[in-house]
DNA sequence: CATCCTATGATTAGGAC
DNA sequence: GGTCCTAATCATAGGAT
């Protein structure tokens, strides 16, 4: 008896995992691209709604073609990304982390909102992180202004 | 006796269906900014890395925080959508990455006193954000040399 | 606020138009 | 290229820590 019950037989093999690595089929890749980008700007689009907040979004395909989407539009929200990023001329990213951390330190100790045993724990590792911060940073700014003069 | 037979008991609701609108609750809303933040970046990774594609993501939180993605930098996204978008001629890419630097400094810009209470949040955020800056200076660095050597 | 957990809604891979 | 479909993976709301 050749009876296939077509409860057994699925019409899809539904959603596959896959890895997050280099699609090399250039077809599948062109739909995974339209599909994903279409996802990604909805969710940027819920995260601006529910949060309220100013979200951009610029996706160059794999031709070089560009889309973006962008609340209140992808301009201002660049606009203003620029504005916040180079409004700041601080040398040294880690000093300033430093300086902020010492500041609050300060302050801390007389309010002693935090127990102190606590705070000089955390405040040594944030050093030690910081110290091995700075070196990379320099590392990465020798780099740079080697490429500046080449 | 308080004994409860947990098999019947949800541990949780699980997810719960939510309209997409402003939320009101506050606390809330950070939670789910951040969730939501983390989970935009995550989808903008992937499909930088499934289609070989440049993407950037911008967002403000509703305290005007700014949050980034980038790939390979936010930077280098941003100015090719500017140039892409207008006639301007393009600028030098080591400016990209004083950019990115001067981005990691404004993070924990000079402040005032800082009350302890948010010492520890404060200090996480820029710890977090000075491994993502380490992050992109690495991958900068790299940018840098391959450049040189080409 | 971050992180972990679980249950469940949302997304999407694969396929067909 | 976009669209519709299904089934299975993935993301995340709510809660706890």
């Amino acid at each position: 008896m050749i009876v296939r019950t077509n409860k057994t037989i699925k019409k899809t093999q539904g959603r596959q995992k896959i890895e997050i690595k280099k699609l090399e089929n250039n077809s599948n890749k062109q739909v995974t691209f339209s599909k994903r980008r279409a996802g990604l700007f909805k969710k940027a689009g819920e995260l601006s709604i529910l949060c309220g907040a100013e979200v951009a979004a610029i996706v160059f395909s794999p031709n070089s073609k560009v889309f973006c989407y962008g609340h209140p539009s992808p301009e201002t929200v660049i606009q203003r990304y620029i504005h916040s990023t180079t409004s700041s001329n601080t040398s040294n990213s880690s000093e300033a982390a430093v300086a902020a951390m010492a500041s609050a330190a300060a302050t801390s100790a007389e309010r002693e909102l935090v127990p102190m045993e606590e705070f000089n724990r955390e405040y040594r590792e944030a050093m030690k992180e910081l110290e091995i911060e700075k070196k990379r940073a320099e590392e990465v700014k020798l780099a740079v202004e080697e490429k500046k003069s080449a």
